[in-house]
RNA sequence: GCCUCCGUAGUUCAAUGGACAGAACACUGGACUUCUAAGCCAGUUAUGUAGGUUCGAUUCCUACCGGAGGCACCA
């Protein structure tokens, strides 16, 4: 709607012959304002020497002469604002869709027949998934979503850290505690980080570890090594079953070594890498003054994480010829990207153009920085389980099966815990106070959830929840209905986004919106109204953007809590 | 030192260069006792400082103050 409404307008300027400037369409901040309005008067009024208010005067006189039947009528308002207001045939077709096309309402297909690869969550086998790592799958799932509700095919990837000193460290700490489990490794983990620092043979002994890792030639340590991996990465996968993701493609970075070497060996010949003191590095302020050098190849012949990231550019180019291909990290790598990405542009051009790095802020405490290797962390298990233990008081009285109540209880527990995360701009850090950041009541996961709730405990009640066309039709006549208006709002809330990959737009509209469904349900009574076929086809049109909503940000649904 | 990002109510966050800067938590008061009260209604409080650009600046530019991250062989 709001990309016809921008058509008309230009179409307006066209037959007026005023030079169009940047104009924005927008949804009104106040329905007494209309639906739309547009700056259009006020950008260009400069141009054509006229007072704003008087070009707004004339473009709307232009606009009443063919106005679609989806706008009722356009009012210039304010300092030269023209505000546009839906009519109600177009609620009424937009309630009908939400209402009987209950999977499709809000998507899209402007990206119909396009390939992306996602990347993001990117835990490290050996070593604890903590908190970080749930930001970055949150984040990253709800990306992906809105992505694939634009018609696009939507791969996800996972790039994962098998080697490296990390391992090593973990081995080392290994070869003391054997660990069984995945929090045992994690543990494992921290004692090998703490005696690499302080302890100089430990040290010495992890760097031959590290070798021999790369190298593969010791079997006790292999054996260690495999039965390590195999244990963490069993553990992410029970991670990602209760948070809702899944993914296509696993990238280990011990697979990255070679490919990565391959190509910057290549380009040493072809002048894109140098040597400088014993190491090859790409020196990227040559090409852009903020940015800086970075080693590819240390001085014992080792590749970096640099030349493992770019192995992983073609590898995963090749495994999925995607049109475009984001990663998600926390910000705290970007300018190791920022260098990465330069370097691929001097190597692959078209590739660098579809590759979009995105960086996510870092969850951290109120004491300080969250770090593994000192122990000061927390781990994404501990807090779904600390979550639910939260609900389950709350729940303990409701009169569900034990099973139900289960599931339900983890379902409000993600939810919540998504939704701290996904409440705000992607690229912020997040200061995590565990007793103020879950949230149950106001702006949470689970006001969203309890809306949804309420909307199909009065379907079910409802003798016939059947939406006919004349019901929708009733429902948007119904000028004092706000709640329909903010209602068809939803497919451009989703469609900006996912253009802007900023889950938090949504977030705040269902937000708003839950809250005047909320309203509405408290004033009106749906059942028994002489209105009620109306108000039940609303109300089922509201159960869609709510249900389509929840599920876009990676949040599950329950049908009662 | 250099580079990047960020400073909005007591707190945690919104705001596409636009129309009275929105929510929530907390605090105070209220309604119903009717489809689930994790709900609804009402009230108090904010753009770090100083300039500039603009018809209009929380948003863009400059300086300063404050915070976070990064800056050659960790990832």
């Amino acid at each position: 709607m709001k990309e016809k409404i921008r058509h008309l307008i230009q179409n307006t300027l066209h037959d007026l012959n005023v030079s169009g400037a940047d104009f924005s369409v927008e949804h009104t901040a106040d329905f007494s304002h209309g639906d739309y309005a547009t700056n259009v008067a006020l950008v260009s009024a400069k141009a054509v020497k006229t007072s704003p208010h008087a070009l707004a005067e004339k473009i709307a006189g232009h606009l009443e002469t063919k106005l679609p039947s989806e706008i009722e009528k356009v009012e210039v308002a304010g300092a030269g604002f023209i505000n546009f207001t839906l009519s109600a045939a177009f609620l009424s077709v937009a309630l009908k869709n939400a209402a009987s096309s209950p999977n499709t309402f809000g998507n899209a297909t402007t990206h119909a027949n396009t390939k992306v690869i996602v990347e993001y969550t990117d835990p490290n086998p050996f070593k604890e998934f903590h908190i970080g790592h749930l930001m970055s799958n949150t984040i990253g799932e709800a990306i992906s979503r809105l992505i694939a509700s634009r018609g696009a095919e939507v791969k996800r990837a996972c790039y994962q850290g098998d080697v490296g000193l990390h391992v090593a460290k973990a081995l080392y700490g290994a070869k003391q505690a054997n660990p069984k489990n995945a929090s045992e490794w994690g543990k494992a983990y921290a004692l090998g980080a703490s005696l690499y620092e302080e302890n100089e043979s430990a040290k010495k002994e992890i760097e031959i570890i590290n070798k021999a890792i790369y190298e593969r030639n010791d079997s006790v340590l292999n054996a260690l090594y495999d039965g390590g991996r195999k244990v963490s990465l069993e553990y992410f996968e029970t991670i990602y079953k209760r948070l809702g993701t899944h993914f296509d493609f696993y990238f280990f970075e011990s697979e990255m070594s070679k490919p990565g070497l391959t190509l910057v060996r290549e380009f040493l010949k072809k002048g894109v890498f140098e040597e400088s003191n014993g190491v090859l590095v790409f020196k990227a302020e040559k090409y852009n003054t903020k940015l800086h050098t970075r080693v590819y190849i240390t001085s014992q012949g080792l590749p970096t994480y640099e030349t493992k990231e770019l192995g992983l550019h073609f590898t995963k180019a090749k495994t999925y010829p995607a049109d475009q291909s984001i990663i998600i990290t926390a910000n705290e790598q970007d300018s190791v990207y920022a260098v990465g990405l330069e370097a691929l542009r001097h190597i692959d051009p078209k590739l660098f153009e579809k590759t979009k790095h995105l960086s996510h802020g870092m969850l951290r405490l109120p004491t300080g920085k969250m770090s593994s290797r000192t122990g000061n962390v927390i781990t994404a298990e501990w807090l779904i389980d600390e979550v639910k233990g939260k609900v389950r008081e709350k729940i303990a009285e409701r009169d569900f099966a034990p099973d139900e109540k289960e599931k339900i209880t983890e379902a409000v527990a993600i939810a919540a815990i998504k939704y701290s995360i996904l409440r705000q701009a992607v690229g912020g850090d997040i200061i995590f106070d565990f007793e103020k950041s879950i949230s149950f009541e106001g702006d949470s996961g689970p006001y969203l959830q309890y809306a949804y709730v309420r909307a199909m405990s009065v379907l079910q009640k409802a003798q016939t929840a059947e939406v006919r066309g004349t019901d929708a039709e009733s429902a948007a006549a119904d000028g004092n209905i706000e709640l329909a208006r903010r209602l068809v709002r939803f497919p451009d809330v989703v469609a900006r986004a996912a253009e802007e990959y900023a889950p938090h737009y949504l977030v705040t509209y269902l937000t708003e919106f839950a809250s005047a469904f909320n309203n509405f349900y408290a004033r009106v009574k749906i059942i028994g109204s002489p209105d009620e076929a109306a108000l039940l086809a609303l109300t089922r049109a509201v159960s869609t953007v709510l249900k389509n909503g929840l599920t876009l940000l990676g949040m599950p649904v329950v049908e009662r809590m």
